[in-house]
DNA sequence: GAATATCTTTAGTCCGTCCTAAATAATGGA
DNA sequence: TCCATTATTTAGGACGGACTAAAGATATTC
């Protein structure tokens, strides 16, 4: 009840953080919980308790106890922000100095609570503008916009489906290198052979150069991969 | 007294920063004193004097009490390693990316405690893996060594003398940027024509691509100035 | 050698960010 | 509807890194 509206005072790197996990929550409609926001952060449910009272205090969040959080437009703004820093690093860290495709992640996540604005943009500059970063996730605007389309993972997909991949998950490295390794990253071209029943595996042709390959995955790794349907 | 020996265990960026302080005022050969890394840091004498303990704890510095404090081969290691990310950011900032010369070291300042070492070593590849920074100081070298020359400052010079720009002191934009100005940077060649009595000005002949200007500056600036005189 | 000035250290706080353990609220079955 | 489970919050601490004020050590000067 005390933050001032649209300062941009500079925040911490913890605040930051909860601010992006909280939209990231949020971003499927509901009101981020506290046991998500920890278990995002690989916090305990009675820190983000503590944390969630001071971004309330200082008008990031609005809270209602035991129903869970939302961001203000402050919140908001300041989540974009840093998002917005961390995906023209990745972009930067893997197109100019080939850092490697499932490292970037943590890099970036380092380095978006120090650089300043005016590097983000230079960055952003010397890239051309990218509208998203390596693993498909769409970069926000200057002045906080994005377009976040509701993506369906492929684990939802049926037999038959022929997908394209927009989008992975990118907070573990190996499971991203391991999909890469398949030839499963954003852009490529893939149908549905089979899906095994009880969440059994996923047989996959996947498109490439050589024609394509077949691979099977399971259902877990079919979850970190986000897709839209062809249609043609 | 619980340090590992080489353990180079992440340090917090408080903590990089005061190796670093101590490493530059023990240059000069005296241990640092409490006070003197207070003013560098702008933090009070009792902050250092608590900082000090845990750092000796740590084994990265020794301390006589009242007398001073000294890095050991770890502490001086880990202020070396943050220097070589420091400059190299620096030179990486300016050279490639295009920030003003005058700001790139309070962004290195940040980003030195965030990027990785690999992060490092990519830029300084890119960059031919330069010796010096953009205000002229060396860059240490992965393992550790430096090339420190203990260097005169403009101000020590006397009527006449020729000298060689070498390095200049980068905490303070505003002067920097000034004296690049004047033409007064690293590489720049000059020639004290006149000090005036009582700590007055110092006139300069400073050669620039059409001949060169007479400038004249006060002690305070020249003393952030350090140069070689060229014996030819 | 005593008095004074200057440094340095200790004592006691504070804030941010985390923790565990215990208390309280909401939810889903029987 | 009541109970058990699960989620959330509160209570109470720890730690790193900063502060001010006061006490102790060293240096300087007469």
């Amino acid at each position: 009840m005390s933050g001032s509206p649209s300062a941009a005072q500079p925040l911490s790197g913890p605040v930051e953080d909860y601010l992006k996990a909280i939209y990231d929550l949020e971003r499927v409609g509901e009101p981020a919980t506290t046991n998500d926001i920890a278990l995002q952060l690989r916090v305990s449910a009675a820190s983000v308790s503590g944390m969630v009272r001071r971004l309330a205090d200082q008008g990031l969040i609005t809270h209602e106890p035991y129903r869970g959080v939302r961001l203000t437009l402050d919140g908001r703004h300041a989540a974009l922000r840093t998002l917005r820093r961390h995906r023209i690093l990745e972009c930067y860290l893997t197109a100019v100095l080939g850092l490697p495709w499932d490292r970037v992640h943590e890099e970036a996540e380092r380095l978006e609570h120090a650089a300043s604005e005016e590097l983000i943009e230079r960055m952003a500059d010397a890239l051309g503008n990218p509208l998203h970063d390596p693993h498909g996730a769409p970069i926000p605007t200057r002045d906080g916009r994005v377009e976040e389309s509701t993506l369906r993972s492929l684990a939802e997909m049926g037999q038959g489906d022929r997908v394209r991949v927009s989008r992975m998950q990118d907070e573990d490295a190996e499971r991203l290198r391991y999909l890469a390794e398949l030839g499963i990253r954003p852009g490529a071209l893939v149908r549905v052979l089979d899906r095994a029943p009880f969440e059994g595996p996923i047989t996959l042709w996947v498109d490439d150069a050589g024609g394509g390959a077949q691979r099977a995955i399971g259902v877990a790794l079919a979850n970190q991969v986000f897709v839209e349907p062809i249609t043609d």
